[in-house]
DNA sequence: GCCAACGTTGGC
DNA sequence: GCCAACGTTGGC
């Protein structure tokens, strides 16, 4: 039986509470992808990615605004216990064990781009014109991405794409 | 720092 | 269930 392809994501983070460089830290590592605190990227989280899947890393509010890399899912959506942790800047007082509402995946590095694709390089590439990161007030945290941009980006960080 | 675009909350 | 007020995100 053949895998099936996987799907391509993008992710969005604020590098000052979690950047590509984190995750790069522990590049034989997978880390949880907590804190997503809405339904539209949480039902993604929960019902459409999949381990294997292929994920993009986006820096958002900082300078220059890129991608900076890309990371592989290694398990598939599951309850986010940050929700339920009271002291932690992610409690969702509605989310229970027996009822949790948030869920997270975990990501594995593939690759820091040795030079980020910056947002406005995409900007004036016809073919991502497209990309709900690119709309105006686009503010999903977890976005579907084609497997047409997912090879573009890369011919544009002048990378393999794996 | 501004502000548009969303999402959420809460009164009715 | 509607919708105004408010809070947050995030590009510019």
């Amino acid at each position: 039986m053949a895998a099936s392809a996987p799907n391509y994501w993008l992710f969005k983070t604020e590098p000052s509470s979690y950047s590509i460089h984190d995750l790069a830290k522990e590049p034989k590592k997978s880390t949880f992808w907590d804190g997503v605190r809405n339904y539209q990227a949480r039902n993604l989280l929960r019902d459409d990615v999949q381990v294997g899947d292929r994920v993009f890393f986006y820096h958002s509010n900082t300078e220059p605004l890129a991608i900076y890399g890309t990371a592989k899912v290694t398990r598939k959506g599951y309850p986010d216990h940050t929700a339920l942790d009271p002291k932690g800047g992610h409690y969702d007082p509605k989310s229970t064990t027996e009822n949790p509402i948030w869920y997270m995946v975990d990501i594995k590095l593939i690759q820091v781009f040795p030079e980020p694709v910056t947002r406005e390089r995409m900007q004036d590439e016809k073919i991502l014109k497209d990309m709900m990161l690119l709309k105006r007030g686009s503010r999903l945290s977890i976005q579907p991405v084609t497997s047409d941009e997912w090879k573009t980006i890369h011919k544009l960080a002048g990378v393999d794409d794996r």
